[in-house]
Order: structure tokens, then sequence, then C-alpha cells
DNA sequence: ACCTGAACACCGTTCAAGT
DNA sequence: ACCTGAACACCGTTCAAGT
């Protein structure tokens, strides 16, 4: 974890204090949510002045990028991981991923809200776009395999994928903020998501 | 719009400054986003000390939860209105109805994004959770007449309404946060949300 | 190269004081 | 009752200075 320290007794604080950073602002956001993130804050945590993370990162803005990216790339890995445990990588495995995605929400409102939070542009910051594709990608390759084993053309797989992300997405986020009063949630979510799957499917089967 | 002024001569700067913080933060928001809205700059907008708006808001957070309210409420007015427009009231109207949800957002994504904001606790605000359910409410209701004239039970109304509207959500916020970015958005997002409708329109005739 | 200390501008909130 | 002025704690960012 801690690169190689210069030998100089204990010169400076950190080996990687840009790692640390991040740490320490994947527990603060956990902790506290994105509005109570808080620059002062992680470098108290993480022991440094105020004006230490400038040299790791731009700014504020740049830190929360970082840190929605390391979410993606856990989303990633847990939905990739639950596709591989599914025998069946197609219908079945979609229902997988789709209950993956928004238990991963609930189990986490916090950094799921700074993944998606709408101040971060993913124009500013590709990579960010990139890592999200990446996670897109395990929905959109098992959308794909659905309309080969149906024997449908694969002309549409985008907007198909992007149908069944945006659906889990919504029912994740009115869900995490507390827009989903009337129902037991943690008991329905999962009905809910099957149907959104459910019709979802049988959308690939109506079409050419 | 302005309530009688006392008339010692002009004794104070307002004669509703509730409403017109109101007015001076919805036209912030959309011109800055709720990332950069101050109630420092909305009292310099409405000419006031800083200290004013406490009379009348107990913080900011309140301050935010009346524009979010605000905006919930045209959201409802231009919902129905589109339905009262549309000649048919069950699949076309429903057609309609996410069509209208999705523009408001696009057109208009500082305010979407208030109004959804996840910092607002909608236990902590009653009045915003009831006047969205108020706007939520017209979709509701020609779910209902889209069961109703398909000879469906309408026990699932609930839970199939929050499908529909959860897509469109789901669709919006994808779209308003630049996730969207491998399809021409302003062009296709209409056939996205007919191809969601269309899903849906499928699951009740599916539905017993 | 990497970090500190001090400084600056700005914000949210409170409270005594004014009318 | 409604607003101001001044004050406090806190934050984001910069920059010269230290090692």
């Amino acid at each position: 974890m801690v690169k190689p320290e210069t030998r100089t007794g204990k010169s400076y604080h950190h080996g990687d204090l840009k790692e640390a950073l991040l740490r320490a602002s994947l527990e603060l956001v956990d902790e506290k949510g994105p509005h109570g993130f808080t620059l002062a804050e992680v470098c108290r945590k993480a022991g440094v002045s105020v004006a230490a993370p400038y040299r790791h990162y731009r700014d504020k803005e740049a830190l929360l990028a970082a840190i929605a990216t390391a979410g993606f790339e856990l989303y990633h890995d847990q939905l990739a991981r639950a596709l591989e445990q599914s025998e069946d990588k197609t219908f079945k495995g979609l229902t997988t991923l789709a209950r993956t995605y928004v238990r991963f929400a609930i189990a986490n409102p916090p950094r799921y809200r700074v993944m998606f939070s709408s101040d971060l542009s993913k124009a500013k910051f590709p990579e960010l776009y990139a890592t999200a594709r990446r996670a897109f990608d395990v929905v959109f390759c098992t959308v794909e395999n659905c309309l080969i084993a149906s024997n449908k053309s694969t002309e549409n797989t985008y907007v198909l994928s992007l149908l069944i992300w945006s659906h889990c997405h919504g029912i994740a986020t009115l869900c995490v903020d507390g827009f989903l009063r009337e129902i037991a949630v943690e008991e329905q979510v999962d009905h809910l998501i099957d149907l959104a799957v459910e019709s979802f499917t049988n959308k690939i089967h109506g079409s050419p």
C-alpha cells in the first residue's frame, strides 16, 4: 500500500497522499453524504494541511470525480461478479444484473449519489464517463446475448440497453431519494425490478 | 402581488419578502444550478441583508425545499395541461405525459435537479412530497384509465404507475446528467420514451 | 517534488439592536 | 413584526516559504 518511504527520518507525511486522500474521501462520503463532504475535513482525516490536496487534485470537484470513478469501478466488479455467478447469461442474467444494480444503490446511497452527481461534468472528466461506460458494458453484453439467443437483430443493442439501464436507475434513484413512500421499499424493490425486466424482455421478443 | 404597504413612508424593504426571495431563488437556480445557489446572492438579488431570509425560511435547505415545491406545482400543471389537450386519455395520453415529463427536465435541468435533490429530506418537508405526489397523480389516473379501458384489475395501479414514472425519471436523469453520449439525445429522446411506454403498454395488456 | 502556514474571499447562521 | 449590522465559525483556493 504505502510506497517506499524516503529515508530522511520521517521527511514528510505520506508515501502516497493521493491515495490516502481518496480513501479518506470515500469514508467521509459514506458517513456524511456528498452534501456534508468537505475538503477541510478530508485533510483533517488524512492529517495534512488544507493546501496539500491541491498538489494531487486540481480542486474539490476533481476529488469528487475520483470518488465517483472509484465507485463505478466497484460497480463494474459487482455487476460482473453477479453475472459470472448466474448460470444463465441471457434473460436470467439480466434479472440478476438489474437486482444487483438497485441493491448497490440501496446499500450505499451516498456513494451512489456522488457517482451520478449532476455537479460532475462528464465532459470535464472523461475518465469518469469511461469507467461508467465500462460498468454499463456488462449490461450491454448481456442484452446482446439476449438478442442473439432470441434470433433478433443486434443493431439496436445500445438503445435497448439504455432502456433497461434507465429503468433500473430510475427506480434506484427514486428509492434512494425517498420518493417511494407508499410501498414497503425493501420488500418490493426486487419485485419492481422484476416487472421492469419482464416488460423489457417482452419488448425484445416483440422486436425485429 | 405586493401586499398593502404600511404607510410610514417606505418603512422597510418589502411588502412580501418571502415571495420575493422565492422568485429571486428560482431565477438564481435557473441561472447557476443548485450547486451555485447561494443564500447570500439571493439576498443581493432581493436587495436585503443576509439575515433577512431567516425571518421567513428556517435555513437554506428550507428555501430550496420551497423552490422544489414550486417546481412540482409547475410540473403538475404542465402534465395536466398536456393530458387535457390529448384527445385520448388512456394509452396515447400516457405517451403524451411521458414526453412532457422528459421535456420538462431537458428544458430546465437546474430546476429539475433541485426538485429531485437527494439533499432534500422528504420526511423533513412533507409539503414537498405531497406536491410531488400530486404531479404523480396525473400519471396515476391515466394508468388507471388504461387499466379500465383494457378490462384489467386496477389493484396494482400504484406499482404500475411507479413503473412508468421511474422509467421516465431514469431516462430524464441520465439525459440531463450527461450519460447519454452515444446517441443524438435531442432527437432520440422521444423515441426512447416511446419505447418505454410501449413496453409498459404491453405489460398492461399481458397483466391480469 | 511535496507539504505547511498564513492569508483572502466568500458563505451560512446567530443575535443584539434598530424602526 | 420585520429587517439591519456586526460578528463567528467554517470552507475553498492561492501562494510564498520551508525541507
